[in-house]
DNA sequence: CTCTGTCAAGAGCACTGCTCTCTTTTGTGC
DNA sequence: GCACAAAAGAGAGCAGTGCTCTTGACAGAG
């Protein structure tokens, strides 16, 4: 029967989703480098030999806790902008905000993604749809809306990698434009980046303002 | 005598330096990550618990490699400054440059200072002056020139903060341009940051165009 | 020469990721 | 209902890690 053999898959992805969640609870606590197999395995009931049947190793469960990370940020910057019916400028902010808000919140979640990679180098192909939801949504920010283009000499090679942007996002803006979106999303992750790692201790240390102020910039800066 | 003490501390100091060049050799083959004291200690052609000698723990040897990072990565920028001869503008896009040079021939000793901070948190305390040794080149640029100061905008507590930083580097230059200069200096980490761990993979791949643009938009941005 | 502080060496502990073999459980075709 | 095959868990074991502790060698000071 196929409903038997759905038994058998349903408790595997439970038991997959598990081991998830537990390995996602201690990278919470102990950070990616903390991060033991046999632990999550100790925690669950299980010997460690049996993390094995779900994951072949500690990198590839990190791997896809990655992924799930990706999808999370992605969908914090969604959710926290307000639609189709607010200013531009305003789901511009809000996204910003959401974003960061998402990383404080989960530090070593936002350092799996965004800070040193792993040693055994993430699949950057299975990431790279994932990670770019937040960058899609501040792009959405701007299609229903005439942005002012801006002018400006872009060089050769940098106006064809923003042409090839501009059609595959759909999106009518000039080459300028695109590279100064580029920077800005750049400034977005630099900026939680610096706050988080500790970067901003002796200038900006209480980084809430700042960032604020950059998000208004930034708006400007692409021309909304 | 003193020289036979001196003679001591001597050895003591060759060792302590040797094993820090073994372990920044590794560290450029394996990362953080695959740093292993005993595979340093095998190498130099001693026992693993005589390195203990000499640093007390593995995270205080990292701390120590961390500082010297900060000082090599600002070193070459200050390396890659024309100096007061040159226009600050061309001051300002050769630092940028010379940064990311450092950065792309030293990954794992960049992503060791600007990556996800190593679990044992390396005390920030010794590690503020040399990691401001990047933006200070850059600020150094301005001092001896006029800057068109720009007005805008800053909330009272970001007010608060840039007028400290003015102070305590004795730049004359208003909050929004201060809060633009951190702006900049942000985004000079941030891209070298996303180049170095694949985030451009999907958009900028070969980024050196547009991290060549972002240095000049990025010197406008800050009025020069 | 003796005493004292420094150093290297080695054994050992507790832990890790991972592999292998063995046993148990589970679902299916007859 | 039963035998069989696939899947999953248990346990031992390997090679490696950071770190501690004890032991023995050596150099400088009195």
């Amino acid at each position: 029967m196929t409903t038997s053999r759905t038994a058998r898959e349903r408790a595997r992805a439970e038991l997959t989703q598990e081991i998830k969640d537990e390995a996602r609870r201690q990278l919470a606590e102990v950070g990616a480098h903390g991060l033991s197999l046999r632990a999550v395995a100790r925690e669950l009931g299980m010997v460690s030999s049996a993390i094995y049947r779900y994951f072949p190793s500690r990198d590839r469960l990190l791997t896809d806790l990655i992924v799930d990370a990706y999808n999370a940020i992605g969908e914090a910057a969604e959710q926290a902008d307000p639609g189709h019916d607010a200013a531009p400028r305003d789901r511009w902010l809000a996204i910003w905000q959401g974003t960061r808000d998402w990383a404080r919140t989960h530090p070593h979640e936002y350092a799996l993604i965004y800070g040193s990679p792993i040693p055994g180098y993430a699949a950057p192909q299975d990431t790279v749809v994932p990670a770019s939801r937040v960058a899609l949504a501040l792009v959405k920010t701007l299609t229903h809306t005439e942005l002012r283009n801006i002018d400006g000499e872009v060089p050769p090679e940098l106006r064809a990698q923003a042409e090839t942007l501009t059609k595959a996002l759909g999106i009518l803006a000039g080459p300028e434009t695109v590279s100064r979106l580029l920077m800005a999303w750049t400034q977005l992750f630099g900026a939680i980046s610096f706050d988080l790692f500790g970067q901003y201790v002796g200038s900006v240390d209480p980084a809430d303002a700042f960032f604020a102020h950059s998000a208004k910039r930034m708006a400007e800066f692409v021309g909304l």
